[in-house]
DNA sequence: TCTGGGGTCCTAGGACCC
DNA sequence: TCTGGGGTCCTAGGACCC
């Protein structure tokens, strides 16, 4: 643990609905609802003259309408709110070289390698204050919280004390006494379905977490979390400020206002996605193994499927394929109120990288194209060969509508790997026989 | 017509390998 | 001819966060 109080926590105020109350002047003073105006949006951000009436994030649109019907509804305007977000991202990393963005309208700050005399509460504190006014200024009258604390959770929790436009800073030895009376809810991690197992055990404060042993939080909440609970409940919390972390995963998913039971249109909107997933992928530098399908049924259970392939893909054809695969396996007949498409086990290389003096084996391994001899055959069950002019290619696997060949060269037994829709008209003479189902 | 979209992390079971 | 564990990968689902 720390002891200084180093570890910084901003958090813009209603974000959204403050960039629409800034930008327009006839929203000031007004509420302001932003999210989704369809029959199925939810609230993104309300503005603190909206919470008034009880409009909340995540309520449903509909709900919002109906407490604060005098509200502006507004759909976003991302590019603004991106646009902000980078101002103040910008001043923070001119600030520290430790930033860590939550979000756009969050990020922890390390203030151990800032360029202060000392990490004295009156330095910090100063720091803050006008840290805070520069965020302000940047973002053209944009007002944020702070918390300061010895450690992420601790300047997390601070940032929420006092909400719109205020500062807390928690002196170092402090943090038990704070959280003690606390409900156990302000533990990140702590959703409804935690909560509501540590109150049926009786637990509700974060003093009274305090007094569970560590082997029976375990048993209530399961391994990695019960761990969790259990230092935090003490405050302990010594989780770095990490500047960049690698994306996970790439997703695109949509509700629609009435249920689809269409399974063409469901196929045509599941290769919609793949595309932009596809493309963002690619405008990323990025490729990956596992596609994943979501799909939420009229009542609401959601489904998901994924396929992994044998390498790393940016393909839109390749994940429209697999997606579309995927979806055959599931019975959709009562309809489906949202589609999704995501892909994960993400590398940063693209996949020609994997293979030393790729340049050269790229140059040898042109388009599978125009090939004139192609033939394929059956070395032993589940090996089979394509034989082309530029050398042999294993068919690592086909099904689900993609086939993925291993290219083998003199110099590399063990070549590139692709995959490929099998409708890909640079494939079309490799396709295994057509499968049964 | 309650219940978004983009993520992260965890769990549990099965396959497979040694 | 009967019983192992451990490790890793994959899949599906769930909780949670902003």
């Amino acid at each position: 643990m720390r002891t200084s109080s180093s570890v910084l926590h901003l958090d813009l105020d209603a974000f959204f609905a403050s960039v629409e109350q800034r930008d327009k002047p006839s929203l000031r003073g007004k509420p302001v609802v932003v999210g989704g105006v369809g029959g199925r949006g939810v609230v993104a951000t309300a503005s603190y003259e909206a919470r008034k009436y009880g409009v909340r994030s995540a309520m449903s649109t509909r709900e919002a309408r109906s407490r604060c019907p005098h509200a502006a509804f507004l759909t976003g305007r991302f590019h603004a709110y991106r646009e902000a977000s980078l101002a103040v991202m910008t001043l923070l990393r001119s600030v520290s070289p430790l930033v860590e963005p939550l979000s756009l309208d969050e990020a922890f700050v390390d203030l151990a390698l800032a360029e202060l005399p000392d990490l004295e509460v009156e330095t910090v504190t100063a720091f803050a204050e006008e840290l805070r006014q520069r965020v302000r200024e940047v973002t053209g009258g944009l007002t944020a919280s702070v918390g300061l604390g010895t450690s992420k959770f601790i300047a997390k929790v601070a940032s929420d004390l006092d909400k719109p436009d205020g500062l807390t800073v928690v002196p170092p030895g402090t943090e038990v006494a704070l959280l003690r009376p606390m409900h156990v809810t302000v533990i990140p991690g702590v959703g409804p379905a935690t909560s509501e197992r540590l109150r049926r055990a009786g637990i509700h404060t974060v003093a009274e977490l305090e007094s569970v042993s560590l082997e029976e939080l375990v048993r209530l909440v399961g391994n990695a979390h019960g761990h969790g609970l259990f230092h935090l409940a003490r405050a302990e919390d010594d989780r770095a400020v990490v500047p960049e972390r690698e994306a996970k995963s790439v997703s695109v998913e949509g509700t629609y206002d009435t249920d689809l039971s269409d399974r063409r249109l469901m196929e045509g909107l599941l290769a919609r996605q793949a595309g932009e997933v596809a493309e963002r992928l690619r405008k990323h530098g990025l490729s990956g193994r596992t596609v994943t399908i979501k799909v939420r049924l009229h009542d609401f259970t959601t489904l998901s499927r994924s396929s992994t392939l044998a390498s790393p893909t940016d393909s839109t054809a390749v994940v429209a394929r697999l997606a579309r695969g995927l979806l055959a396996d599931l019975d959709t007949s009562g309809g489906v109120r949202l589609l999704g498409v995501g892909v994960s086990g993400l590398a940063d290389w693209i996949q020609e990288d994997l293979f030393g003096e790729t340049a050269d084996q790229d140059d040898e391994l042109p388009e599978v194209v125009d090939l004139p001899s192609v033939r394929r055959q059956t070395w032993a069950p589940g090996m089979d060969v394509v034989h082309t002019t530029m050398g042999r290619g294993w068919v690592w696997g086909a099904g689900r509508g993609v086939v993925t060949v291993r290219f083998e060269t003199a110099e590399t037994p063990a070549g590139p790997v692709r995959s490929y829709a099998d409708d890909d008209p640079h494939l079309s003479a490799w396709l295994p026989p057509a499968d049964p189902e």
